[in-house]
This record gives structure tokens, C-alpha cells and sequence, in this order.
DNA sequence: TATTGTTATACTCTATAACTATA
DNA sequence: TATAGTTATAGAGTATAACAATA
């Protein structure tokens, strides 16, 4: 029996023991994405792009022309889901969508200069932000390591 | 000038440059995350808990009498979204809400035989997906490497 | 038949503000 | 005044099914 009225009832609370559940690695890897993620919003909000945003925007970049399809799996997410993201970026003068020569069913995705040079700024944001998960986890040495066993995970 | 018609119509389609987005601890840890979240739900699909639900099982079970709001920021949820959860395993007859003496306002947290016995069947199906984690990242050592790391990034 | 983009839909997760009853 | 639980709401994120145009 918990003798409630004797053991917490007093402003001195005991500690909460966590120490189970911390030792899994689906809740830390939920507990850790949450935070990263609002840390993440922070250091964009200048440029105001979500984590999403400035994946699609990084990897039109670096792949120019390549189909809506291709981009959305490259980052992991439904071509479906993919379509709100594209407009907005669009709406907004960061990409554009041409149409494909000899397939008249696909886009091809493009960044507009606006795009690149919010982009250009974005990475600055970007490397203030590893810079902070750099320091956290203690050293490149760590950080390589960390990516490392995310991928094994992943996989 | 990128020429789409002569790279990408035949079918042979060249590799997507994902490098440098792979890099990235943000874009790592969302896809990760994600993936796990979905591998974690066929582990648990048995005993028809999410993540979270098991958390807070585990955590009243470790921890019993505790109030709801200690539980919800153990689990690192806003006490709000504590209360539809805290229903629902109510409902299924999981867990147990008793008034507590001397502090009317509050609510100590149990689990029934129910929630006991489910949560012993609950940590069969952990152990196993733990287990499917810890030879995905190649051995205990870089299962406690990688849980440190995540700690590390999280605080 | 299969693929591309699209729409619609639904469910989870999270954040915030405000209410109530208590302290 | 402050706290515990609650309600309501809104915004992301994700998953699925279905459709039109095109291959």
C-alpha cells in the first residue's frame, strides 16, 4: 500500500523514477526529436522555414529538375503530402514547377533565385544549429558517430 | 542549363544526391525517428499500445500514487494532452484514477490487475523491440553510446 | 496497366488559452 | 495568487484511398 499522505503530501516530492523508460531507445529518440525540433524552429525562424522546407528546398538545390515523386521520397514523405508543401514554397517565390519534355505528367522542380539566396541564408541558420548539436554532443567525433548509429537504426 | 530531356527520360534514372542532407543531425533524426515510431507500433501491435501509452503504464507502474501532471511531464507531454490519454486507458479498464487525502485538486495515478498484466505482455513485445534496435546498432556498447549521445542532445 | 500529380480525409502529436475547483 | 485537472482549438506530420491526365 502507498502512504500517499505521508510520502508526497509535503511540499518535498520525491523524485519521479524515469529511470526505466529512459533507458529505451524509442523514448529518448521521441523525447530528443521533439526538442531538436523546436531548436530547430529557432534557428529558422528568421528565415522561417520548417525542418521539412528546408530539406525539399536543399535537395531542389542540389537536384535540379529532378519530379515532385522523386524529391518527396528522397526526403521521406508521401508524393500526396508533398503537393501542400510545393505550393507553399512556390506561393511564396522559392521553387517553381516546368513541365518535362516528352512526359507531360511530371513537374520539374527548380529553385527561383529568391529561392536560392533564402536558401544561401538558411545554410547560415543550418550551421548555427549543427553547430549547436555539434557542441552538445561533444566533438565531431561524436556527432559522426551519432549519424552513424541513426543510420543503422534507420535502415 | 540542366538538360532534363537527355539525364532523366531514359530509364535509367540517375541517383539522387542526398548527401549533404544526410548530414544533417536534424534531417537524420526526423527520418529515424519516424521509421521507428512505425516499427514500434508492429512490436506493439499485439498489445495495442503507442508509444506514449506505454510510457506513461510503465511510468505510473515504476512510480504509483503519482499525480497526473507529475506523470504527463515525466513523459515530457503537456498536462492537456495528458487527460484525453489518461481517459482512454481509463476506459479500457488500464489504470485507475484515486482521490488523493488532503488535496482535493488532484488525482493519483494506478494501474488496475488489467494494466498490470497488460504492461507484463506490453514489455515482452519492448524487449523484443528493443532487442531488434540493439543489433540494428551493432551490440550493447553502441546501444548505451547512442542512448548517451541522445541524452546529451536532448539536455 | 502503371505512373504523376492531385484532392480529400483522418488520425496522431503537440502547443496554447481559458475555465473550474481547489489550495 | 497559484496549482491540478479539464476543455477547446489549432497547427503540424503522416497515412490511405481515389481520381484525372498521361505513359
Amino acid at each position: 500500500m502507498e502512504k500517499i499522505s505521508e510520502t508526497y503530501e509535503d511540499g518535498a516530492e520525491a523524485a519521479l523514477d524515469a529511470s526505466r523508460v529512459a533507458q529505451s531507445v524509442a523514448h529518448q529518440l521521441r523525447r530528443t526529436h521533439g526538442q531538436l525540433v523546436g531548436r530547430f524552429l529557432l534557428y529558422f525562424s528568421k528565415v522561417n522555414l520548417r525542418p521539412i522546407e528546408f530539406g525539399a528546398l536543399a535537395l531542389i538545390a542540389e537536384n535540379p529538375g529532378r519530379k515532385q515523386s522523386q524529391i518527396a521520397a528522397a526526403l521521406g514523405i508521401q508524393r500526396a503530402n508533398f503537393v501542400a508543401l510545393m505550393n507553399d514554397l512556390e506561393n511564396r517565390c522559392l521553387t517553381e514547377r516546368r513541365s518535362v519534355p516528352n512526359d507531360r505528367r511530371s513537374h520539374a522542380l527548380y529553385l527561383t533565385p529568391t529561392g536560392e539566396s533564402l536558401l544561401a541564408e538558411a545554410r547560415r541558420a543550418e550551421a548555427d544549429f549543427e553547430a549547436d548539436c555539434l557542441e552538445r554532443l561533444g566533438g565531431t567525433r561524436a556527432r559522426d558517430q551519432f549519424l552513424v548509429l541513426l543510420r543503422r537504426l534507420f535502415g
